[in-house]
DNA sequence: CTTGAACCTCCCGTCGGGGGAGGTCGTAGC
DNA sequence: GCTACGACCTCCCCCGACGGGAGGTTCAAG
């Protein structure tokens, strides 16, 4: 086995004789130690982890039994890493079935979109964002998105009619705006924060996420900029 | 973002433009590449199928669905290796824990049985002999297990006094030994694979099982010898 | 003009070995 | 005794996806 050089070469395992041409001879008590190596390394510890818990275990009988809990916890949290995983490829696979027809452009899109998005919310904000959708369910985000729609045709009317932000209807526009974002926000200076970073996140990256959505980008950039400006004179 | 070298020099994301000093330059389009990069790694896939699925994706709509819904059985594949360990490591904490009191060289024991195990039985012959024990069930085992140990007693009793292998008496012994253990084994020859393996199992390593045992390992080499000649002599 | 941050290239390290080159050793058959 | 042939030896480069740092250049602000 090649890997007994490797173990030779870290003095995990190195062979307690040599015949006088060199060759190693492993005795009794080596092989007993290579069935133990081995035997920790296929529960998944590393090779520095099976080195320490051999050194420790003849004074200290209880090293391994804290190792095995350790990599029983480590084990726990890799497999909800790969839940979490598993959950996003699901619902990307079910988005890219959906009736809209298989657009693999909108796959892309939705892509970048994830990918911003973990850009400017923390891992924390993410799940935060993550449990007020679940409590608002399927129905409260398809009618926020909805009212949202109505927002984004009234705000471009706004625009191709000529409205100033600072005209009474922009703001109250925006606070009707702001007011729908809230649904989505935690409660308290969570919530604001989240919303300052939301806006940051339109403001940087308004054609990644324009992309995604039934009106052309450009159009959609300057609705946040006009929406942003409103905003500075409210 | 250190990885925009690396994703250079392996040309899977190269900047477009180099300001006249050398700085790379990202253009809109190298960003949203990015963000598709960065997005597909972090569903779990590996730089080169990125690649890939970004070049495919083109002209081959479908290589993305294919990738994810290939990804989603690797994943699923990994979690239930993952089950594997964490059966394993409990099994393993639970016996630590149990009555005979925390005894870490007994523990250490189990782990090279573990090894050897492993070396001699085939990942699939392990699995049906994990089968047949669960169709023994908890009990079946502990009867099996104490039959056994009478077994073992009268091996060593007949070792003692001096009945010699060919005897009626030994051969008898070896025929209950073995019926015995052929409640571990599966049917048919695939039973007689295994329980070839398990022969060779002890005869190499009885000192490493037998270390688990009750009865010193140099004797329980010498039963298995004595077994092994009545066996021939049968 | 200076200064500090940002950026550049180049190189070594990670982890657990795999694979191969080129040489030596051990043993079995003739 | 000779000759195969396999097993073993050392030395070195390779994988993936970057991290970290040395040592040098460039940029933007004051």
């Amino acid at each position: 086995m090649r890997a007994l050089y490797h173990y030779d070469e870290i003095g995990l395992l190195v062979a307690s004789e040599r015949t006088p041409s060199g060759h190693r001879r492993y005795t009794e008590r080596d092989l007993r130690r290579l069935y133990r190596v081995r035997a920790l390394r296929g529960l998944g510890l590393s090779l520095e982890e099976v080195a320490d818990v051999l050194a420790d275990s003849a004074d200290d009988p209880e090293s391994l039994r804290a190792l095995l809990a350790e990599q029983l916890r480590r084990l726990d949290e890799h497999a909800e890493r790969i839940g979490v995983l598993r959950r996003r490829i699901g619902d990307l696979l079910r988005q890219a079935g959906d009736p809209y027809g298989p657009d693999p452009e909108r796959l892309m899109t939705t892509l970048e979109v994830m990918s911003v998005f973990e850009t400017y919310f923390t891992e924390e904000q993410r799940g935060r964002l993550a449990e007020r959708r679940e409590a608002l369910g399927p129905e409260g985000v398809e009618a926020a998105r909805r009212e949202w729609a109505g927002l984004v045709e009234e705000g471009l009317r706004h625009l191709a009619d000529g409205i100033p932000a600072d005209d009474p209807r922009a703001r109250d526009l925006v606070r009707r705006w702001d007011a729908l974002a809230g649904r989505f926000h935690p409660e308290g200076p969570a919530g604001a924060e989240t919303a300052a970073a939301a806006r940051r996140m339109w403001r940087d990256n308004s054609a990644e996420i324009g992309g995604s959505l039934p009106w052309p980008a450009e159009r959609m950039a300057g609705l946040v900029a006009y929406l942003e400006q409103a905003r500075q004179a409210g």
